[in-house]
DNA sequence: CCCTGATTCGC
DNA sequence: GCGAATCAGG
């Protein structure tokens, strides 16, 4: 198999889109996973996080941590190993965590459990459990704020939706808003937050879950192993033909 | 062991 | 340019 228009065009949106080498290599056929890693290099892809990350890189990556936490205003570039002068290391002085203001709602798992709805498929890789409770406030547009000593350089742009006031309009009081959220009812997302009619589903919760039972079943499903996992449908819809 | 991406180097 | 072999971390 060669390197055909086609097949480098699949090859860098899969790239771009996170898949992993395998599976790049899966879906062109032909090729191996080794292959697709070396031609995405030739074709100067930029590297996804490897996970392989040498000493020094490693060390060098945690003084730009250090700075970005202690300058937000800058965006550190990661710099080339070769020539990357690596600053003193300065002791770290762990930000003591700052007291949590009073939240605003007691509700402080909406924004990660209300993530299963996008079915990204980066986001299926992830699993539904790694999250750690940090106290938190909710703003006026249902988005959590940060608390100070959690502040770090953003990796990737807000996203470009618009804040919407938390009291919703009158024509959707009968829906479950932020603010009618409680242990008892169901959090499922409905919409996006942003749109008039965003809501929640509001239901009796399947007990000691955050959904209703119809839900539980969206939100917790079974991993398959990775070998019987059907290659997931490009979110862009295949390869794009130019 | 499995997986991952990066790199090297003979072809 | 190509990709198997190898490396190294998770």
């Amino acid at each position: 198999m060669s390197w055909t228009d086609e097949r480098i065009d699949t090859l860098k949106t899969m790239w771009e889109a996170g898949q992993t080498a395998s599976q790049i290599a899966e879906a062109l056929g032909g090729v191996s996973r080794n292959a697709v890693i070396g031609k995405a290099h030739r074709l100067g892809l930029q590297s996804r996080p490897s996970p392989v990350v040498s000493k020094e890189e490693a060390r060098a990556q945690v003084a730009a941590a250090q700075d970005a936490a202690s300058m937000t205003d800058t965006v550190p570039e990661v710099a080339e190993a070769e020539t990357v002068v690596i600053a003193e290391p300065e002791p770290v002085i762990a930000p003591a965590p700052p007291p949590a203001p009073e939240p605003v709602v007691d509700e402080d798992e909406v924004e990660e459990e209300a993530e299963p709805v996008a079915a990204a498929p980066a986001a299926r890789e992830r699993p539904v459990e790694s999250q750690q409770p940090i106290l938190r406030s909710v703003g006026p547009g249902g988005f959590v704020r940060q608390s100070p000593g959690e502040q770090q350089a953003p990796s990737t742009p807000a996203p470009p939706r618009r804040l919407v006031p938390a009291r919703t309009a009158p024509e959707y009081a009968d829906k479950t808003s932020l603010l009618d959220l409680s242990d008892k009812v169901c959090k499922w997302p409905l919409g996006h937050p942003g749109e008039p009619d965003f809501h929640f589903c509001g239901e009796k919760v399947n007990p000691g879950f955050p959904y209703c039972v119809t839900h539980c079943g969206h939100a917790y499903q079974a991993q398959l192993p990775r070998r019987d996992r059907r290659a997931p449908p490009l979110p862009f819809g295949g390869p794009r033909m130019r």
